[in-house]
DNA sequence: CTGCTGATTGTTCCT
DNA sequence: AGGAACAATCAGCAG
């Protein structure tokens, strides 16, 4: 099997464990939210922010460039490897294996948990094959996103001075930190730009809290958000989640994730400054957006901090501050194309496929053969080929009792709970360039008959908008008593389809305005999100939603109860009497 | 190679 | 493409 081998200098392993600031999440939102969902250490939130710091920030991103650094020298000690494969399951599903795992999707420090959480002799799954996070780590809840939380913990400090998980963990500073050599030829970014802070799992849960709702469609942020419950418990004082953050948490799943209660001081700026550059700009010398000495401050952008793709696409195989295309070269073979840089993406088709996606997690059955085979080689030595043993083993499998499959089913659901997060922030790493070049891969296996699968979109893109008629559709499904009207006991979706097609016809022009209206409006908001996302550096999580902004004509827009579970949709008022507080 | 099952596609509607 | 959710089919995994 070709592996490829990739291995982590250690100035970029003690790079690492800076925490990134927080203009470096504010201006790569999805970065932020990956490193936010995957519960890494908070970034230093100064209070208030050193002007150096502030100052000295805008120019140093460099410090997130974990590959491809200039300064990379091959002969550096290595802390860390990686394999670009993986020959069996990752750690989450394999009995004994290394809890840091190797995956590549998401970088783990190979270092051992602090005693803090004692590494646990049993495996991460106990005898009877249930998956117990608390087998790895003593101590910790029973979570699997600890697992990521605890093993950054150990790596964010010496192995020599580890501290427990509820007390602050210190951040080396001074110009003897290691940690800040990697500052020191070259960069801006002093050891000194850096106070010593400290930081917690829920200091940082509170500095980086999630919008109050959930778009029942966005499974990503469903898999990824601490609980408001969590934050509030940790941050009784931050009632509001933060203009800041409500800007950088602001989900693709925008459109359905705007409540009343998000906070909205972002709209004071101007709307005019057509170029998402100026507003950029706008805001970030908007000391004033953060006035509160509760919340956390942030360091404002810089000019330089503002890139365009074509930007990006320039530096994309060369240096890079960008932590995700860091993530990404990691999981790539490189291929000849790529050499050249992106330029050739338009040209002949790849020949294979450049993506690394986690694998799949494995089912209750797959475990269940894996364990099967194993009880068998280790009681008998007759041999089994595997289309035997998965004979023998099916009609056990098969015979097994609800209560006896469990333990393999809690397991496979550990696992995929987990691989489907993996896979979120992997396609998140996806640059347009990384997504049109599989396309065309794509694009070419389905001509030649090799494939069917279909074109990938870009998770990072801003999504359509729902059609008048959809939202139509949404409407009805949200709403028992009209389910009931138009569906009667239609429970198949496609028919359903019909029968609301006949419904939306027999409409008159009046009765399908606030729809249309509604159409329009997101169709609007839409296309500037579209725009700012194709001219690059804004992510679309981070796009504003212009028309709430002051001055804006209040719209009459549909609640769709989707939307708002707490606001129970009342037919007798009927649906246009329901504004949408942000539109 | 076998058995199983997760992932993907197609289905329906309209714009 | 965008929503829902189910059926059908593809694809991948175990050694």
């Amino acid at each position: 099997m070709e592996v490829t081998r990739f291995r982590m200098p250690l100035k970029q392993t003690l790079r690492r464990s800076v925490i990134p600031p927080l203009a470096f999440l504010r201006r790569s939102p999805v970065a932020a939210r990956a490193l936010y969902k995957q519960q890494l250490p908070p970034p230093p939130l100064p209070h208030p922010p050193p002007p150096r710091f502030m100052s000295r920030t805008l120019d140093s991103m460099s410090y997130l460039n974990f590959d491809d650094h200039p300064r990379f020298d091959a002969d550096e000690p290595m802390l860390f490897e990686f394999d670009s494969e993986f020959s069996s399951y990752p750690s989450y599903i394999s009995p004994g294996y290394d809890s840091a795992g190797d995956f590549m999707d998401d970088i783990k420090p190979v270092i051992p948990p602090s005693p803090a959480y004692e590494l646990s002799s049993s495996p991460s799954y106990s005898s009877d094959g249930l998956y117990n996070p608390e087998h790895i780590y003593r101590g910790s809840p029973l979570r699997l996103e600890n697992l990521y939380l605890n093993n950054w913990s150990a790596n964010d400090t010496d192995e020599s001075s580890l501290p427990s998980p509820s007390s602050p963990i210190p951040i080396p500073s001074g110009p003897q930190s290691p940690s800040f050599v990697a500052f020191s030829d070259g960069s801006p970014f002093g050891p000194q730009s850096f106070s010593p802070q400290s930081f917690s799992p829920a200091a940082f849960a509170a500095a980086l809290p999630l919008p109050g709702s959930h778009s029942p469609s966005s499974s990503f942020d469903d898999h990824y958000a601490v609980p408001n419950q969590q934050i509030d418990s940790v941050s009784p004082h931050e009632t509001q989640t933060p203009a800041w953050a409500a800007q950088l948490w602001e989900s693709t799943g925008s459109r359905h994730l705007r409540t009343s209660s998000s906070p909205r001081s972002i709209a004071r700026h101007s709307p005019l400054s057509d170029s998402h550059r100026a507003r950029r700009n706008s805001l970030s010398s908007g000391q004033q957006l953060f006035p509160s000495t509760s919340a956390p401050s942030v360091a404002p952008m810089g000019q330089n901090t503002v890139r365009s793709y074509s930007t990006r696409r320039a530096e994309s195989f060369g240096a890079s501050d960008d932590r995700d295309a860091t993530v990404r070269r990691k999981k790539r073979i490189p291929g000849p194309e790529e050499s050249e840089g992106p330029d050739k993406a338009h040209e002949s088709p790849p020949q294979k496929s450049m993506l690394r996606p986690p694998k799949l997690a494995p089912s209750a059955w797959q475990l269940y053969f894996t364990d099967w085979i194993q009880r068998q080689q280790a009681s008998s030595t007759r041999k089994l080929n595997v289309a035997q043993a998965a004979k023998e083993a099916g009609q056990e499998y098969a015979s097994l009792s609800e209560d006896e499959k469990e333990p393999y089913k809690r397991r496979s659901q550990a696992a995929k709970d987990i691989r489907e997060r993996e896979l979120n922030a992997y396609m998140r790493t996806l640059t347009p360039e990384d997504i049109k070049r599989e396309n065309a891969f794509r694009s070419a296996q389905r001509k030649a008959g090799k494939s069917r699968k279909s074109n990938i979109k870009d998770p990072n893109a801003p999504k359509k908008p729902l059609s008048a008629y959809f939202m139509f559709l949404q409407r009805i499904r949200a709403n028992p008593e009209l389910v009931r009207e138009i569906f009667g006991d239609e429970t198949e979706t496609t028919k359903q389809s019909v029968l609301a097609a006949a419904k939306w016809r027999s409409m008159t022009d009046d009765e399908r305005k606030p729809f249309l209206a509604q159409a329009e409006q997101e169709k609007m908001e839409y296309e500037t999100a579209r725009r700012l996302y194709e001219d690059g550096t804004v992510g679309y999580a981070s796009s504003i939603n212009f028309s709430i902004l002051p001055g804006s004509p209040a719209f009459p827009v549909i609640k769709l109860e989707s939307e708002s579970e707490s606001e129970g949709f009342a037919t007798d008022d009927g649906p246009y009497h329901h504004v949408r507080s942000h539109s």
